[in-house]
RNA sequence: GGGGGUGUAGCUCAGUUGGUUAGAGCGAUCGCCUGUCACGCGAUAGGUCGAGGGUUCGAGUCCCUUCACUCCCGCCA
């Protein structure tokens, strides 16, 4: 006699003889019963998603019933009695099934959604992937710390959430967007290895890879340490785990590395898909020569604008069409366009293609030796401002990658995006200011930085990108507050006010500050990696949906007048 | 804040050029069925066509407004 508890996943009733499969955590096992059992017509008329426990025996079955696609399909429980432990209104969405259902009542009845074979499979990963980084971690001689949840609002970076203060009217906490300065001062605290799963809060809007609200990163920092050892734990971590949570391959063990400069000209990106084989180049000094007549975009680079373009090998028999829509596809993404040409030879090289009339045959050899490409390769070529070109290339390069199929999806790959420059200029302002993270740590000798000319200084900033998803970016921080004071005069802070915003971290490295470093690897955005998903609720546990709201617990809510009160906070009412 | 997509039965969807009483599968209810594993067969119930307004003899279908969900841009150091 064996007790089984679970779910009727699914029932098969013949009238004289019912089958149920029953439904736990690990998977389905076939139960039946007949009419000769006094419990037959109860158990025939209770619901699917019923909680039963069933009394009864285990039988081999018979050869020709077995059921290869159960685990426990060579077996199936003669019920003697059951209980209904739970019972079961009618379903609002069914279980068992493979339909797609809308993301509002999959989310409004999470608790059943989560009970469905994909997206249980895929949070239980989620839980052995974090326990399996947090033994690799302390394997490594790392320590799990926790960091305040209420902290206090920081002027960089995004939009914090709020928490008003009931002891002190009228201030706020904030939750920490990442605990960036507490990891810091872990450091100056003398922990020398530290790390996290830390929930991080940001008030930004949401994407499909971006929850709203909160998100974890496994939060890591190291003292004593250059870049060199923060990429030998992380390169390390994730092929470990890359390798023991999926099937797919690691294009390279060893991240490649590529400068910050070299990605944008040759992904228009900080995070390139690597496995996409195609690249941009710059042409844009073809189209000063006297021998090309393309006068649109001559005109454009006379004006500052840069050209690019992007190979494809071997497309000579292409239909038009095929060209066409591409060109078509960029219009419609608001860009001004992919002009082409395909390469051919008679007897001398020529350009095929709309605008191939435009080139001589000695700006077109010219063409072929700075992109490699040869006869019967294809030149899609582009040109706008800067900003607007790398942007446009990039997802061209996506885009014409798809159409021809280039892009192996059981391949992961990975690579560090390296020597960021510390400082930009503001598009809209045409001030300076920190391109990502202030507490970064200037490259080159310290005493000898060129600070008249802020735009050209690296930093030791580094971001990791898997398959174009940016998975992490970390810093060697800046632990020396004169330095730190010069860096923030050039993005128009004064000292005062640096040690206004910052004095928890300015107080505390300037007594006996050691250098450190880290970085902050996306957990989230690792288990949609790890579980092929395109959505980061389908490895979220209870999300919100894009506004920021979740329907099953109808958060956020109002609250009453008391509460408030209490606050010392008074509406204003809508809008 | 802006742009795109979707919205029809509990769920997933179809619905032609604007034309009679809005359909199917699953689910529910009832009946038949002792080896199924998406069991099978028959019947019944179930609709504010997201909401509001307009055009028209007539609107699920066309127009306007609005709401919800979603994808993208901005934003996310």
């Amino acid at each position: 006699m064996v007790f089984l508890s679970g779910w009727i996943n699914k029932k098969r009733d013949h009238g004289n003889l019912l089958f149920i499969d029953l439904r736990d955590n690990y998977g389905i096992t076939q139960c039946i019963i007949d009419k000769d059992n006094s419990n037959f017509n109860q158990l025939e008329k209770t619901q699917l998603e019923t909680v039963i426990q069933i009394h009864g025996k285990v039988v081999h079955r018979s050869k020709e019933t077995f059921n290869d696609e159960l685990e426990t399909g060579e077996i199936e429980v003669l019920i003697e009695k059951f209980l209904i432990l739970g019972e079961c209104k009618e379903l609002p969405m069914p279980v068992f099934s493979d339909q797609d259902y809308s993301e509002e009542i999959r989310l409004k009845y999470r608790f059943l959604d989560l009970r469905r074979k994909k997206i249980h499979e895929n949070i239980i990963l989620r839980s052995k992937v974090i326990s399996f980084i947090r033994s690799e971690m302390e394997k490594l001689g790392f320590l799990e710390y926790q960091t305040p949840i209420l902290t206090s609002s920081s002027p960089e970076g995004a939009r914090d959430f709020l928490v008003p203060s009931r002891l002190n009217h009228g201030k706020f906490y904030a939750l920490p967007q990442a605990p960036q300065q507490f990891k810091q001062l872990i450091m100056v605290s003398g922990f020398d290895k530290y790390f996290q799963i830390a929930p991080c809060f940001r008030d930004e809007d949401a994407r499909a890879d971006r929850s709203p609200g909160e998100f974890y990163q496994l939060d890591l920092e190291m003292s004593f340490v250059d870049q060199e050892d923060v990429f030998n734990v992380v390169e390390n971590l994730l092929v470990n785990t890359f390798k023991r949570f999926s099937k797919n391959k690691l294009l390279t063990n060893k991240f490649p590395r590529i400068s910050y400069s070299d990605a944008m000209i040759k992904y228009g990106t900080d995070k390139p898909d690597l496995r996409n084989p195609l690249v941009i180049t710059d042409i844009t000094d073809i189209f000063f020569r006297e021998d090309v007549s393309f006068e649109i975009f001559k005109k454009l680079v006379k004006n500052g604008s840069k050209a690019r373009c992007i190979v494809t090998k071997k497309t000579k028999d292409k239909p038009r069409s095929f060209f066409d829509k591409i060109d078509k596809w960029s219009k419609d993404e608001g860009f001004s366009g992919l002009a082409y040409f395909t390469i051919e030879k008679n007897k001398e090289i020529t350009a095929k293609g709309p605008v191939g009339k435009f080139f001589s045959k000695e700006a077109l050899e010219k063409i072929m030796s700075t992109t490699s490409a040869e006869v019967g390769d294809s030149i899609f070529l582009a040109c706008d401002k800067l900003k607007d070109l790398e942007k446009m290339t990039s997802l061209a390069r996506d885009k014409i990658a798809q159409e021809l199929n280039l892009i192996d999806n059981s391949i992961f790959a990975f690579c560090w995006i390296v020597d960021y420059p510390m400082f930009e200029r503001d598009e809209k302002t045409k001030k300076i200011i920190f391109s990502h993270n202030p507490f970064s740590m200037p490259q080159g000798d310290i005493k000898n930085i060129d600070f008249k000319n802020p735009l050209n200084i690296l930093a030791y900033q580094y971001d990791i990108v898997c398959n174009g998803i940016e998975l992490s970016s970390g810093a060697i921080r800046n632990h020396i507050p004169e330095l730190m004071y010069k860096l923030f005069s050039i993005a128009g802070y004064e000292k005062d006010q640096v040690e206004k915003k910052f004095s928890g971290m300015i107080n505390a490295l300037s007594y006996g500050a050691p250098p450190h470093g880290g970085i902050a690897p996306g957990i989230d955005r690792i288990i949609m990696l790890l579980a092929n998903e395109k959505n980061i609720r389908e490895v979220t546990m209870f999300p919100m949906n894009q506004n920021a709201q979740d329907l099953m617990m109808s958060a956020p809510s109002e609250v009453s007048e008391t509460q408030l009160k209490e606050l010392g906070i008074s509406l204003r009412g809508k809008k």
